[in-house]
DNA sequence: CTGTTAGCGCGTTCAA
DNA sequence: TTGAACGCGCTAACAG
């Protein structure tokens, strides 16, 4: 079925249908238009969009480039990326890199071959390539990750910021050893570099106020073997030196077995220790809602890229600059006392 | 840059490079390919997809289906597909329906618009839906769910199986009450239909050894307010009339849940008392080993979908028979006796 | 072994 | 207000 079918039925040429396709009805009688609308809806005809493609050099099609799509979070960013990108009449190519800087190179120029319109990248990766890309006019923005330096807009979280003002938070509350805890082999990561050092400032610049900060690497071998980092995590709370301790969970799915080890150990979160962080998915309903969380918010971040790109494409955004925008976490403050019990019901049963 | 761009440059017929792009090089000299070669490299030549498409109405573009992109579980079949689909040289434009049926019917047909050349659906929705859209030559194929009726492949968990296997070996422990727990909300689906089954038509089997079931649902409202669900956790644990009890957790965000819930009851799993089930994603590490898991394997089906359709695609595949895969449940016994006193540490500090 | 030719389905002049 | 004709970049039949 092609366009040509549709101007047989209704006995007008293509060309008027193609015109009907493309909005421009000023250009064709009320009449006409009504009975190409009726066809259409008849044979229930969606034209060929290699073709239009071909034709117009746009496809509607974006890419989504993303570092690991089986990651705990993407979902909530390719959601939120599809659902925007479906609104606007676009569809979403995804891949997958898995951190391999040649097979993103490799995945970006096929996308370009695909004629997307568009590419969104939360690699952080290798802007060379993507400037290359947009030589062919293909659109590009960041999500997630952010190099500073790149000509590009971009949407990404502030994580030194959100860090920094939820230690803050925690130091205001009486709290003065300060742990860092992270998954070594997160370590190397970019990503988790503003997190430590929005916690590293705000901590040294209230060091007059007793504050002190530990960094504590868990590898995954502990992790695996739980009981080791039950016991980890036991040590933390004794090596306290008598300072109130808070612990500051780096990363979500650490923040998931911390609340399991905390329950476990029957620690009880008190002004004496506590931890905060980033959060697991469930770490809000979990923790009883005495545990401060930072929430990052990828659901409005996706969107927000996806709005942008979209903008740029259809000509809506005409910003000479790049667009770089940094978006809070939000952040769940405890709501309940940090003196209560986290096991009031107490005994086991 | 076309192909006629590179003709000129090697000076030869664009047909001899499209011959070349498309591996038919028994149709040409040994030293013209190796130009074409060394020209297609210099310039990093890719041919235009949608022309390409056009003609030859392959467009390398698979469509993945899914009922909702946010949904935790998701990361990993997406990512599967993804993968298997890159590693066959294929691209997938994802789009999720958000369990509307109408906008399900809408994006299928724009994704054959796009000239997908398969889709595979993760909606278990409207087959006749892709009846139409197998008639145009799209080739179809089932993931997660799978209508029984349906003409087209599928690949799917058999939770049946799994929920039964695993209820005969908790009752072969010496369990007794069998209590099955679901989300109110999670109700409706079909998907849960056949782990009720499964543990229903075991306990039933068995009713001779004093096997009991009981059926319970958990509001959204309960877990929002945890208090509220961790008291049902402990009337559960208490109205066990001295049978030794196990929960069947029937779905991975309740599992994380209940498992939280059970530590900060300080719940022990003992013979007298422990829950099994389908595994939130952290459960078997969280849980010391000493529940009893069913983790689905998405990867493999996703990837099993996948590779099933590009050989239906490529005529690799050429059964006349509809496959229908079921995958069991990888199952994670418990590593520690029962009489384990999960929280062997004991005390809170 | 290579080139010529004719479309694929659509958008876009230009002429009517 | 409409239509004829051309070309987008590529593939494939056919001819050489």
């Amino acid at each position: 079925m092609t366009i040509q079918d549709i101007a047989d039925a209704v006995g007008v040429s293509k060309t008027t249908i193609s015109r009907y396709l493309n909005g421009k009805y000023n250009y064709m009688s009320k009449e006409t238009r009504q009975r190409i609308e009726r066809a259409i809806k008849a044979a229930d005809f969606r034209p060929n969009k290699s073709a239009g493609s071909l034709k117009s050099s746009r496809s509607d099609l974006i890419g989504l480039v993303i570092p690991d799509a089986s990651a705990m979070l993407t979902p909530l960013l390719i959601s939120s990326i599809i659902d925007e990108c479906t609104a606007c009449g676009r569809k979403t190519i995804v891949v997958s890199t898995h951190d391999d800087a040649d097979k993103e190179r490799r995945l970006v120029r096929e996308l370009a071959a695909h004629q997307v319109d568009g590419i969104i990248t939360a690699t952080g990766g290798s802007v060379p390539l993507y400037q290359e890309i947009s030589q062919g006019g293909i659109r590009v923005i960041h999500t997630d990750r952010l190099p500073a330096s790149s000509p590009f807009d971009g949407v990404a979280v502030d994580h030194y910021s959100s860090s920094a003002a939820a230690t803050g938070y925690i130091i205001d509350q009486g709290y003065r050893r300060i742990v860092f805890l992270l998954r070594q082999s997160k370590g190397g990561y970019g990503t988790f570099a503003p997190r430590e050092e929005g916690v590293r400032e705000v901590c040294a610049a209230r060091s007059g106020e007793g504050v002190v900060l530990e960094r504590m690497l868990v590898s995954d071998g502990e992790i695996g073997d739980f009981r080791r980092f039950r016991q980890r995590m036991r040590q933390i709370c004794l090596q306290g030196d008598d300072l109130p301790t808070a612990v500051f969970v780096a990363e979500g799915l650490l923040m998931g077995h911390v609340i399991c080890a905390v329950n476990q150990l029957r620690i009880d979160l008190t002004d004496r220790f506590t931890f905060y962080g980033y959060d697991d998915t469930r770490a809000a309903a979990t923790s009883v809602g005495s545990v401060l969380t930072l929430n990052q918010p990828l659901k409005q971040m996706g969107a927000m890229a996806a709005r942008i790109l979209a903008g740029r494409i259809d000509g809506t955004v005409v910003s000479q600059e790049r667009m770089h925008c940094f978006l809070d976490c939000a952040v769940a403050y405890p709501t309940v006392s940090r003196t209560t019990r986290l096991f009031s019901e107490g005994g086991s049963l």
